[in-house]
DNA sequence: AGCCGCCTGTCACACACTGTGACAAAGCGT
DNA sequence: ACGCTTTGTCACAGTGTGTGACAGGCGGCT
């Protein structure tokens, strides 16, 4: 068994200052802090094991998580990325429907789903909140159901990249530049192709100037507009 | 501009008897329905257009509905089917990201996005309720995930016919006969692939006795063990 | 009832995308 | 400084898949 630093969560006095609540508030609320529980992970440390019983919904607070699913034969369908301020572990019976494994150190807080689902149905807003990550993790689902089953291998690095930027920005970030912590294996899984095409397809955006590395994890965006070109099958003679 | 039969939904006093806020309580709940739009949709009539404004959720009463996104040079991925009690058309911002069309006809009823936001905050149950919804549609979401990324053409067709037949017990049929209203390239371009590969991939279905086909709508299948194998990638020596 | 059109089933062919295997280089953590 | 993991690269082959074409059949429409 691995070992866990837990710590519950201090009280905050009626309205929540942090985590994927902030700014609601109601009496019982605090019911909720109180039972969550808080643990550090570790990179590679795997959070939630595909088909265990789980009654935690999760927030990341810090780092990165992977989701992830396995056929019987080992192969593997990265199906999401969560960073801080996301959700994971949603699901209406007590089973995981996937892996969740850390990239990076990560905070996750646990909220006991039971819970959850009372004060869901208390707390005006709440529940509405978690409509709302649930509706936008369902969106960037269906955005990659068309990436997977309709792009090729050019088209689903580029709309990574961008995809990535987008978030990046919708995190604070400046766009530019991404910080990719995954390894190359994962974006593979996560696009439905092999760390070689991944590595394969990224050398000509690297030698046409499109984007450059630095440091391995670091992906600078030189060409935007090339990349949405790409990204929406207009190769205009792009070969690799 | 498509002529469309369109009706108000009669009042039916404080507690709703149909639809998905069904059983839920309100003194308010009333406003929504007195908003709501009835509306018959003939097949292959589209009914919301990917990138359409929007300002309403459907949900789906009678009849058979298919999403789907496509790419500018055309080639399309149907992200789902929608069957009555489900809702679709939730999305953040006005902007609709995928287009809806009928397979059979169709029933809707349109909930103005407003007043379905408002009263999320008022009624107890009602965004929970669409919480679990939408929880649904995001599980099945990331299985087809794993399906268009890592599955072969076999396991996916394996696959489906399972769901299909899943879909059909939870909705009360009997599940060892489905009802597949959806044309083969429905089929295909919900599965990654064409026309011509769903069909190579049913003919050793047939074959073999695992399932067969009745009326070009009906699957009949008489070895469901067989097929969860394939859906597994236990393909234990079957070749097509 | 009759016609037309769409969907389906089938075939052959070949392409190119992708996976495999192997190795060296580089980065990272210990 | 060492060793492991990850990455980048190469060549090769397999084969799953798309293309194009056509006949048959069911359903829809008039």
């Amino acid at each position: 068994m691995l070992a866990l630093r837990t710590q519950k969560v201090a009280r905050s006095g009626g309205v929540r200052r942090i985590g994927f609540a902030e700014g609601l508030q109601g009496g019982s609320l605090d019911d909720l802090f109180l039972a969550s529980v808080r643990r550090s992970v570790a990179p590679r440390e795997i959070i939630v094991c595909e088909g265990d019983r789980s009654d935690s919904v999760f927030e990341v607070v810090e780092g990165v998580v992977k989701l992830y699913k396995l056929t019987p034969d080992g192969r593997r369908q990265v199906t999401g990325f969560v960073y801080p301020g996301q959700l994971f572990g949603l699901s209406q019976q007590g089973a995981c429907i996937y892996t969740a494994e850390a990239i990076t150190p990560v905070v996750v807080v646990l909220y006991p789903r039971a819970k959850l689902d009372h004060l869901a149905a208390l707390v005006p807003g709440l529940a509405q909140r978690m409509l709302a990550l649930a509706t936008r993790e369902l969106i960037t689902a269906q955005e990659q159901m068309l990436l997977l089953g309709r792009k090729t291998a050019v088209e689903k690095i580029a709309s990574f990249i961008v995809a990535q930027a987008a978030d990046a920005v919708a995190r604070g970030g400046d766009g530019s530049s991404i910080y990719l912590p995954m390894t190359r294996a994962d974006i593979g899984d996560y696009l439905g192709l092999t760390t070689e095409t991944v590595s394969r397809v990224f050398k000509p955006l690297k030698t046409r100037g499109i984007v450059s590395l630095r440091q391995q994890k670091y992906v600078v965006i030189h060409d935007h507009t090339s990349l949405i070109n790409l990204a929406n099958g207009n190769l205009h003679g792009f070969e690799y």
